[in-house]
DNA sequence: TCTGATATTTAGACAGGTCTAAAAATGGAT
DNA sequence: ATCCATTTTTAGACCTGTCTAAATATCAGA
């Protein structure tokens, strides 16, 4: 009935990958996301199918059972919650929080969850503005839409990003587009899909990467 | 350089039981307190040495070195410090957060750890009494007293318990005992060492081995 | 000091999770 | 339809932490 540290890592590693693609998820991909090897996850896929947590079939990638996504969606909740207490009451830096959250994650309490949240007073969204499951596993469904998908004129906020590198991290700070900062985007350059922003009063080029990767409001 | 869960928790073991006798550990009461087998602790036992986070020779007993004992200390910190914070800002009662501060315990971050401590007030002692070790590892000095030892006539408070088993903490609260509570050392009776408080304007009888598991202000 | 009871250690095995090296399946290009 | 590159799986090994069963130390008492 227990799920180890690994386990809820590798479910939450497919849960992830499978939100980018339609389809199982490949040995090969998330070999590459869990830093190990494809016979490594070879083996885990199998016990993850014995707990009946995954739907597996050799050659053919994985995808989550209804319990397997039970269990990774409660992570993820555990995990943007902590987030928010670190940056809100502990005074956490937005790029500090993930490695220790990574390790919070996996505390085991439904009731210290629950209290947890209600501690924080229910937020949506976590400091990277990550939606945050509820105690249901149901995502807030947000006014909000990616960078990317904004029309040319709209004057709009960030909300939040899906890349959560520290080097994506340094370079959002560096060019100003802090969470919550408004910004009007003037241009969209459709032959490398960038786009142009005025921001702080000057213009700034984003790169569709980048662009694809920021939340905004819409 | 990274210590497992389980080598967490032997340490802390080695120290708790070292703190009540003199000398070294015996392998037999380490694997009673960590509910496994003495040849499971034998095991353990070489690898922590050969980490040089334990003194041992076979059939003489553990102790702890120095580093063992900063790892032990400091997982005690952790431990105390979220229970403060379950009871504080998450209402846990302290029956329940032993359990849960036995999980958080383990979570690595000084840097966590360091700003827990300042959010909470630099708490000296947990929810049960027990003393919170600071950053350097120094326990505080207190100003306590076993209930056993309090003189008669003084007016008290209660500060903590030595003995956290679940029908322990329920008699004390059924008795009002709780944490903070004022009374009085009406009587001492020499011959079973009970002792008669007042407590709440009723006389409460307490047997010695109660009173001796009962830290009061003097 | 011998002996028996108890405490402790060794030996050998197993499960989780990992690795490397080798085998097998897949799928795209010809 | 076949061949090759790539992906994936298997086989066999290792490490941690555990167990049982058997061997060995220790210590108290006669």
């Amino acid at each position: 009935m227990e799920n180890s540290f690994t386990e809820e890592n590798y479910l939450k590693a497919i849960y992830k990958l499978s939100k980018r693609k339609e389809g199982g998820v490949s040995t090969n991909a998330l070999a590459e996301r869990m830093d190990t090897k494809a016979s490594s996850v070879t083996d885990m896929l199998k016990r993850l199918s014995g707990k009946k947590l995954v739907d597996y079939q050799k050659y053919q990638g994985v995808t989550l059972t209804g319990k397997g996504m039970r269990v990774a969606v409660d992570i993820i909740r555990k995990h943007r919650l902590w987030e928010v207490f670190l940056v809100e009451h502990l005074g956490f830096g937005e790029h500090e929080v993930h490695e220790v959250a990574e390790q919070m994650e996996h505390v085991s309490s439904p009731l210290l969850t629950e209290r947890l949240d209600r501690f924080l007073n229910h937020p949506k969204y976590d400091p990277h503005g990550g939606p945050i499951p509820d105690a249901d596993g149901n995502f807030p469904v947000p006014a909000r839409v990616r960078l990317e998908d904004l029309p040319v004129g709209k004057i709009s906020k960030v909300l939040g990003v899906t890349e959560h590198s520290d080097s994506f991290l340094a370079y959002m700070k560096k060019v100003g587009l802090d969470l919550g900062k408004e910004f009007t985007l003037i241009d969209r350059h459709d032959f490398d899909r960038s786009v142009e922003l005025l921001l702080n009063g000057v213009t700034v080029h984003v790169s569709h990467d980048v662009a694809r990767n920021i939340f905004v409001t819409n």
